[in-house]
DNA sequence: ATGTAC
């Protein structure tokens, strides 16, 4: 197989199964070329990937977390003047992000039975949303031009399209068989991929939905600019030698359309880079994290001598935690990630991004 | 990943 680069470097462990996985994917009908990304990890299909297709789509190599992705907010939180712990009761004192009302122009019918129920909600897994204060700046006039403060704490949410996508990736499995891919021609593939910007759409919509409500419920100013977005499961069109081409990106975070960010586990630094205009061997993408190191289901018997209740709350960074699921904070544990510096490290290799700031969590709330 | 299936 000729047509997929890994890129990653001697540093950056990546779990081999995934990479065999990857390989056997680049021989489904249709694929022209792929791209491991330095995240890539075993997934039902790998995360961390990306693969061009002409002519075919394949919906199972997005997932059911349809239109997935990154957003970045400014809140009028000022850096100097945070108050910590008091956010965090706050935070503590909700039951659910569902307390508190969506404002009346969030697009889409909250009552609205099932798609409506979840918008506004972060969901389980990797999903989260972070306050953060930044921690270094290396290009600072992409950084205001961009419209970051270093003044000021971003909110960044980590959030799909809930039940949306799970159903919009279920029809297409029982109407279509779509796991054997669907032509791009047929009725099959069109329907598909129109609901499929729907629950882009959705997800999009979401993360704005989750912001408000959380500066809603720390009492901060709820006029939160989304500086940037960035969507990692989904297929986007490229026309690449007068073809039209479908890039299917699967945990993995577009190079072709601004600046990203790229966070780490709970534990470490978020990386706001630019990418460079010669990301055509990494498939237009990126990494869109550290990547998994464990599987979900090791985490708490290898973790659990470790930490207290309370200290697995807290981070080596001096962040907090608030997550009233208990295997879900062994889950998502820092132990329980890769290194994002030698990530960011092998895109950097590969010259593929520069370094725009680092961001550092302050409170990360989950589910 | 999922108002999960068991």
């Amino acid at each position: 197989m000729n047509n997929l680069t890994i890129i990653s470097s001697q540093k950056n462990w990546l779990e081999q199964d995934a990479v065999i996985h990857l390989k056997k994917l680049c021989t489904l009908e249709g694929v022209v070329k792929a791209a491991g990304l330095p995240d890539l990890h075993p997934g039902k299909t790998p995360v961390g990937c990306t693969i061009i297709t002409e002519d075919m789509i394949y919906p199972h190599l997005i997932g059911n977390d349809i239109g997935c992705g990154m957003s970045i907010y400014t809140t009028s939180i000022e850096k100097r003047k945070i108050k910590t712990d008091k956010i965090i009761k706050k935070l503590e004192s909700i039951a659910s992000l569902k307390e508190i009302e969506l404002p009346d122009d969030s697009g889409l019918d909250p009552t609205s039975s099932p798609l409506g129920q979840s918008l506004g909600t972060i969901g389980g897994g990797n999903h989260f949303a972070e306050f953060q204060e930044v921690n270094e700046i290396f290009d600072e006039d992409r950084f205001k031009s961009l419209g970051f403060d270093k003044g000021h704490i971003t909110l960044l949410v980590h959030s799909g399209s809930r039940g949306f996508g799970q159903a919009v990736l279920d029809e297409s499995i029982r109407l279509y068989e779509a796991q054997k891919g669907l032509p791009i021609s047929s009725d099959a593939a069109r329907n598909y991929l129109s609901k499929h910007d729907d629950a882009v759409k959705w997800a999009l919509i979401n993360r704005d939905m989750i912001s408000y409500r959380i500066l809603k419920a720390v009492g901060a100013g709820t006029e939160n600019e989304r500086l940037l977005d960035s969507c990692h499961n989904s297929i986007t069109m490229k026309e690449l030698d007068q073809k039209q081409h479908y890039i299917h990106r699967k945990g993995a975070s577009p190079s072709d359309t601004g600046a990203v960010i790229i966070p780490g586990s709970r534990g470490s630094l978020s990386y706001l880079v630019m990418p460079k205009d010669n990301t055509e061997t990494s498939c237009y993408s990126l990494a869109h994290g550290a990547g998994r190191k464990w599987e979900r289901s090791l985490c708490k018997s290898r973790l659990q001598g470790k930490y207290t209740r309370e200290s697995i709350k807290s981070t080596a960074l001096k962040s907090r935690v608030i997550c009233s699921d208990n295997s879900l904070l062994f889950e998502e544990a820092p132990e329980a990630y890769k290194n994002v510096d030698t990530v960011i490290q092998s895109l950097l290799d590969f010259e593929l991004i520069d370094i725009i700031a680092t961001f550092k969590p302050i409170i990360t709330y989950k589910a």
